[in-house]
DNA sequence: TTGTACGCGTTATCAT
DNA sequence: ATGATAACGCGTACAA
């Protein structure tokens, strides 16, 4: 009734602890016979490996910490299961928390996930911190001093991209409490007629598709027929976790600096930048 | 330079480990001059409790696993923010799955939170699971068999709101992958003219805003009128929270089923059902 | 190939 | 009010 320990199984196969730890985790060095002993046993008793005990005494968690400005974000959500898609094929987990610098902070969020012993960080938010101890650490979007590796918006490519769409029309930047391309401001203009870019907010009222540029999940200006600027939230979360997986199983030198190229979706169609 | 452990805390301020432990944890039994002395020792030393020792030794990890069916719902993160902030009040944090059934099963998802010892579970998602323990676990949304508590929505007030709305209209009901609302489905019914309701997807093009209701967040409903039928993520989230943290608690008998009634907001104002 | 014994960092149970 | 010591469940040198 009570939990199902390292012991029991070893009772049960009539060998040792270290035995059945070594057998479960496929140590070639334990014969093929105990091996199935203690495979049976395990699975007779519905034995499960203790992962806190387990972290305790390996010093690997097998956990990651991801960190959003803005969770009520409409994209956070996917950035959240591209990390989760990789992170489970590693047999990793991840802890989520928020750190607008309102509730939260950042360096208390960051404490609390050195407290938890993750073994690495995916940031992707404004909020500051120090790096104190060299944990890998991943900052995704926005740009952090104090991390291992940056996965930054190919902002030449953006620009580019938003330039061309524009045409010879004047660029208005309108922007929320947490823009997703803040570096567009600069690309403000005056011109014929005018392209409107809404970043972490909508329009108040219906405008002219053709002078709208939505910043969000190309799904939300699919049935209105505004163009969207798409950052791909799911990717960037996948590319995320894969950068913090390689730093924590410490996989060969690799560039400081990964670049994710947005893209602008017209009419559900994709436009390269 | 390595981890500052208790025991370092213990030698600098000459006490012994558990009247660190104690004296850190605010127990009444210390004298104001120990606690002081080992509360100087630690912020000296820099000392912060390892929780995964904590959680090995006391049992209690302050972990709540949170399953999403469709993490990348657009309302998925309103939803864990919910939670968050409900969570981080009480010192705890979360373990973020995905069940979709697809990369992850139910049971699977469940298992590796069993696993983590997480104390308690959020479970959003059609997925199932046996809850073999018994874990404290709150459904929302869904309805779940094996649950301590479930968070329901107020069906009846929906569908009468849904009604209201309608009129004498035709009321057609269009479904995505993951609907939040799929009871609607039977208020189907002919009529003149017609109501259409999005359900976890979203009009192809854009039609008379009078016709369409959206079941997601009002927000994206706002610049192009539409109306919205809204399940309150974000507040959903943080009842589920409440609930786990007070079963964890174990704060008294309290009902199984505890109602949400999401609302219809039309232009930007919130109707009540 | 397998067993012994200790360590991981903290809390809990006895003592004193 | 505090100290000594044993758990907690697992990994791993080291020994056999």
């Amino acid at each position: 009734m009570s939990k199902v320990t390292m012991s029991d199984v070893a009772d049960e196969a009539q060998v040792n602890k270290a035995t059945v730890s070594r057998a479960l985790k496929g140590d070639p060095r334990i014969s093929s016979a105990t091996r199935e002993k203690v495979w049976s046993a395990a699975k007779k008793l519905g034995y499960r490996v203790d992962t806190v005990a387990q972290g305790l005494s390996s010093k690997k968690t097998s956990l990651v910490g991801v960190v959003l400005g803005d969770l009520k974000a409409s994209w956070s959500g996917a950035f959240l299961s591209g990390v989760e898609r990789v992170l489970s094929r590693h047999r990793m987990d991840m802890i989520v928390k928020e750190a607008d610098g309102l509730h939260a902070s950042g360096d208390a969020v960051f404490h609390r996930l050195v407290d938890r012993n993750v073994e690495g960080i995916i940031w992707n938010a404004r909020a500051t911190f120090s790096n104190v101890l060299e944990l890998p650490l991943v900052s995704v979007g926005d740009e952090h001093s104090d991390c291992s590796m940056r996965v930054v918006h190919d902002k030449g490519a953006v620009c580019r991209c938003v330039l061309s769409v524009a045409g010879e029309r004047a660029v208005r930047y309108i922007s929320g409490d947490n823009p997703l391309f803040p570096y567009l401001f600069e690309l403000q203009r005056e011109g014929n007629g005018a392209l409107s870019i809404y970043d972490g907010t909508m329009p108040a009222s219906l405008l002219d598709p053709e002078d709208v540029l939505l910043c969000c999940d190309p799904v939300w200006s699919k049935g209105i027929g505004y163009m969207c600027l798409d950052w791909g939230a799911f990717d960037a979360g996948g590319i995320g976790a894969r950068c913090v997986v390689n730093l924590v199983k410490g996989k060969g030198v690799r560039p400081k600096e990964v670049f994710i190229a947005p893209s602008v979706y017209i009419g559900g169609e994709r436009i390269t930048c």
